[in-house]
DNA sequence: GTCTATAAATCGATAGAC
DNA sequence: GTCTATCGATTTATAGAC
């Protein structure tokens, strides 16, 4: 029989509710503009009570982090394993851009040099950020060798595409304009990720 | 004759200097981590005369990109008028992540609430921003007209791609990896933005 | 572990002399 | 207009009682 006491299984889910609410202020106002105070208020605790669980503001964003990593393994692990490696691609790119629309990804500044410091540091992250981009380097190898990735394209360019996709400024531009549904603009941006914006050929459609 | 005296040229030479600090420093660093301690050491004065001649932080931001947006209006009424309207776009596309590239491509996070409101009361700016977006909405009408542009995505969704790859994270991802020249990565990203990941439309080769 | 209260540092913006 | 000096507000992080 393990360990895990009833008290522990408690603070368990306290941090589990801390990092949910980090990870939808860090969706909503980006890393620089949360603050720590707002984050206790949100859950309901003290920030001191909060610095008992999380030693800095850089491991809350780690550890939102490391959550929609896990969520992304997960939606990895649950795709049907026979399929096209470049639709295994497109299912998980579609997946970022749900999350995205759902105001549930969280943004961190890449110029914010504090905060790339203290994730390089932090282990757990990189695990999981290693295993993802394992995974889906797996499936760029595969889908270029099939012809259904650009073959010409290193496939650290994919992996880089897809990363920033999951955070393309271009989604919530939309989302505000308020002319389309969010199936549409998802539809519409795996259309130019995938196709281009020259689309000529058609992910969804045959050419008739 | 007008009445440009010598010491209103000296004046805009001095606020051309720190126009060019502030859009280095936002190309660095980004809006919310640079400091306004920060800019005026760069240029070489002190904070109280940085604030004679801007009276916020948002406006120098909103300096900054109006001289971007001023440059880029330059290289579009310098291309070549008869050149086919995709080609247009191709171009300023290519010159965007030539700035970005050169650290110099200033980056706003769309989450500053208090930022977008100062840039969305901010005449000059919206008046340059209009500007280009026509310019650009002209071209991406003749494309897909002409059939260069897949027709059936929304010119409001092009245009948003395009401005959205002028601070595309996936340039500076590629340019820390060391492993591509400068030119290689404006080659491929452009790839990737017109003829998409799968790429099976090429702008530079034919398909031989 | 949770709280109140506060330390310590940073930053945007201004006062006032020259 | 430029400077030095400083205000006032915000924010990360901690001390110490319970």
């Amino acid at each position: 029989m393990a360990k895990v006491s009833f008290r522990e299984q408690v603070l368990r889910v306290r941090e589990d509710a801390i990092v949910a609410s980090v990870n939808r202020l860090l969706a909503e106002k980006g890393f620089d503009n949360m603050t720590v105070d707002e984050v206790a208020a949100d859950v309901g605790i003290a920030k001191a009570s909060l610095y008992k669980h999380f030693s800095s503001k850089e491991e809350l964003a780690g550890a939102a982090m490391i959550r929609v990593l896990e969520q992304a393994q997960a939606l990895m692990a649950s795709l049907p394993a026979g399929a096209p490696a470049v639709d295994q691609l497109k299912a998980v790119a579609r997946w970022t851009m749900q999350v995205q629309l759902a105001g549930e990804m969280p943004s961190l500044p890449a110029q914010n040099s504090t905060l790339r410091a203290a994730l390089m540091a932090n282990k757990p992250y990189l695990d999981r950020l290693m295993e993802v981009s394992d995974q889906l380097g797996a499936w760029i190898g595969a889908a270029q060798t099939a012809g259904d990735l650009n073959p010409r394209l290193p496939p650290e360019v994919v992996l880089y595409t897809l990363f920033a996709r999951a955070c393309d400024p271009v989604l919530s531009l939309l989302k505000v304009s308020g002319q389309h549904s969010d199936e549409q603009i998802i539809e519409m941006l795996l259309s130019t990720c995938f196709d281009g914006l020259s689309g000529q050929t058609s992910t969804t459609k045959s050419p008739s």
